[in-house]
DNA sequence: TACAATTAATAAAAATAATTTATAGGTGAA
DNA sequence: TTCACCTATAAATTATTTTTATTAATTGTA
C-alpha cells in the first residue's frame, strides 16, 4: 500500500467526488478510480459505495473501520516530515500560553540561557487550546500549558509544574463579607478570558451549575488587560492565581461553597517525539522546577 | 512513500542487515538499498549509517525518530488487515480471562444467546496480561480483563464491570485469630496463580514491601487447581474474590494492617474498532451489569 | 421523455517506479 | 595480504501507476 492512496482515499471521504479528489491532487480522475480500487483488492473489501452522480459516495462499514486507521496512518507520516525536520534544524517549537509564560519564563530565562537554549527554541505564542491542537497536529514540538484535567489522548507525555488555583477576584476599592456566598456574587458585572483559554469552560461549568455570572460584560483574550480593568473596578472576575503573581489593587475573594478544580501547569509533548538534547533539557529544567511528576 | 518501504526498514533495524533483510523478503538485497535510500531523499535525512561489515548499521537521530513512527504506522496496516477480516466475517475474537469468564458469563450467557450473539463471538481463553497484548496487536477485538489498574496506552476504550478486591485464603480446617497482621502469616506455605495472570505482579510487591509470602511452594496458571490445594490445607493463597463465589471449605481472612489495589473487572477494546452491531451488543450486555463506567 | 451535463469505470498506451542481475568497492578477521 | 562478507551502483528488466480516450450510468431540466 502506497500512503500517496491513503492520502487520495482519506481527501475522497471528505470531498465525496472523484473528480474534485483528482483536481484537488492535480491528477486525472482514473488515477483517483484505480488507487481505491488497488486498496480494495490489497484488503479483499469494498470501501466506498459508489453512484455515477454528484455527491453521492458513502463508505461500507469496512470503508469507515478503514478511514479511522487511514488518518491515524497520515498523522504519523505528516509527523516524520515535522520530526526530521526539527532534528535536521535542531530547533524546538514550543508554545508559550501567556498566563503561564509570564509566571515561569522569569524562573527559567537564566537556565535557558546558560544552556545555550535561546537560540534553539522557536517560541509559539497562544493560548492552552490552541497549542495542545497544536501540538498533537506537529506543528509545536511541546508546550507549556494550563489546564484542569490532563491530556487525555495518551500520545501526551506531560510533567506537572505546579499545582495553582483559580480565584474570583475583585478591585481592592470593593468592600465584601468575607468568607461569603456564590450566590452573592449573582448580580455582579463580570469580565471574562476568552474561549482561547482554559478559564472560559470552567466559567461556563458554574454558571451551569450555581446560575451566576450571567452578566458577562466584556471578554478578551489579554490577560492583563483583564487585570486593569478589575483594578479599575468595571467588574469581577475568575482567573488561575497563576496571573496574580506581583498585581496590587486587585483582592481575591474567599467563597465559602464552591469549590474549583485545580489548575496545572504543564509542560507536555508527544510521547512519539525522540528526546534529543535540547528537548532533554527543556524537560530536566522543567523538572528540576517542578513538584509533582505524571506520565 | 510505500509501506512496503517502511516494513523494510523496521526489518532491517532489527536485523542490522541489508542482505539479511533482503533475504527475509526474499527480494535481492540491492532491493533493500534503494527502498531506504528512497526514503531517505524524500525526507531529506539520513537514517542510517552504513559500514560495510557485518551487523554494523546503526540509527541517525533521524532514522530514531522514524523508526518510532514507522512501527505505528506498521500497527495501523496490521489493524487495517485484521479489522476488515472481522468485518467481513463478522465474527468478534473476544478475550476471556479463566476467573472473570466464569463469575461473568453465567450472568451473561442468556442475553447473548437471545440476541444471537453465540455464533458471531470467537472465543480466546487466556490469561488478561497475554489477552492486553493480543487486543493490541489486534489478534483479538475485545477482550474481558481482571487488572489492578486501568490501560494506559490509552489507544483501549473499556468499561468497569465490577470492581472487586483480593483475599488472602486458607482452607476452612485451620483456624486464626482474625483480624491478624500480615507478618503472622511469614512462615505459611504459598500457592500462587502463575504469570499470565495479574496476581503474581501484586505478590511480588506485597513480598518487596512486607517481606512475607516467601515460600512458595507452587504456581500455576489454573485456579481452580489452586482453591482446591488450598481446600485441602496444602498451603494459604491469595486471589481476587471474583474466584470465589460459591466454593466452600475456604475461608478469608482477614488483614488488619495491608490494603490490597482493587481488582477491576473490564470490557476493553481498541479504541479505534469501529462499533459494528455486533461489538456494540456485547458493549450494551455489559454496560447494563456495570455499575462504573471509564474512558 | 429525451437530452444535456456530470460523474465514475474501463481499456490501452505511456510514463514512472521498483526490482533484479551483475559487478565494484569497502571492511574486519585470519 | 588475502579471504569472506557486506553494501553501493549501473543498467536492464519487470511491475506499477498514471494518463488519454472513451463508455456507461445517473440526475436535472427542457
Amino acid at each position: 500500500m502506497n500512503i500517496k492512496d491513503v492520502q487520495y482515499f482519506v481527501k475522497l471521504t471528505e470531498l465525496k467526488s472523484y473528480s474534485d479528489t483528482a483536481h484537488f491532487f492535480s491528477v486525472s480522475q482514473p488515477t483517483i478510480t484505480y488507487a481505491i480500487k488497488r486498496m480494495e483488492s490489497e484488503f479483499d473489501a469494498e470501501l466506498i459505495i459508489r453512484k455515477s452522480y454528484a455527491n453521492s459516495i458513502t463508505l461500507t462499514p469496512a470503508g469507515q473501520q478503514f478511514l479511522i486507521h487511514a488518518r491515524k496512518i497520515l498523522r504519523e507520516n505528516n509527523l516524520i516530515k515535522k520530526d526530521l525536520t526539527r532534528i535536521k534544524n535542531d530547533k524546538l517549537k514550543m508554545g508559550f500560553p501567556p498566563i503561564i509564560s509570564d509566571y515561569l519564563i522569569p524562573q527559567v530565562f537564566d537556565q535557558f540561557k546558560d544552556r545555550g537554549l535561546l537560540s534553539r527554541i522557536k517560541p509559539v505564542r497562544s493560548g492552552s487550546k490552541e497549542l495542545l491542537q497544536q501540538l498533537y497536529d506537529g506543528k509545536i514540538d511541546i508546550s507549556l500549558l494550563g489546564t484542569t484535567s490532563f491530556p487525555k489522548a495518551a500520545n501526551f507525555d506531560f510533567k506537572i509544574i505546579k499545582t495553582h488555583h483559580f480565584k474570583i477576584i475583585a478591585s481592592d476599592q470593593r468592600k465584601f463579607n468575607q468568607p461569603m456566598s456564590i450566590n452573592e456574587l449573582k448580580n455582579e458585572d463580570f469580565l471574562i478570558l476568552d474561549s482561547s483559554s482554559v478559564h472560559q469552560l470552567i466559567i461556563n461549568g458554574l454558571i451551569e451549575r450555581y446560575n451566576v455570572f450571567t452578566n458577562v460584560i466584556y471578554q478578551t483574550g489579554d490577560y492583563k488587560l483583564l487585570l486593569d480593568l478589575v483594578r479599575q473596578n468595571k467588574g469581577i472576575s475568575f482567573i488561575a492565581e497563576t496571573a496574580l503573581q506581583g498585581e496590587d489593587g486587585i483582592q481575591e475573594l474567599e467563597i465559602s461553597d464552591v469549590d474549583f478544580p485545580p489548575f496545572y501547569l504543564m509542560l507536555v509533548y508527544r510521547a512519539s517525539t525522540r528526546k534529543g538534547p535540547v528537548l532533554q533539557k527543556v524537560i530536566d529544567i522543567f523538572d528540576s522546577l517542578g513538584d509533582e511528576t505524571g506520565d
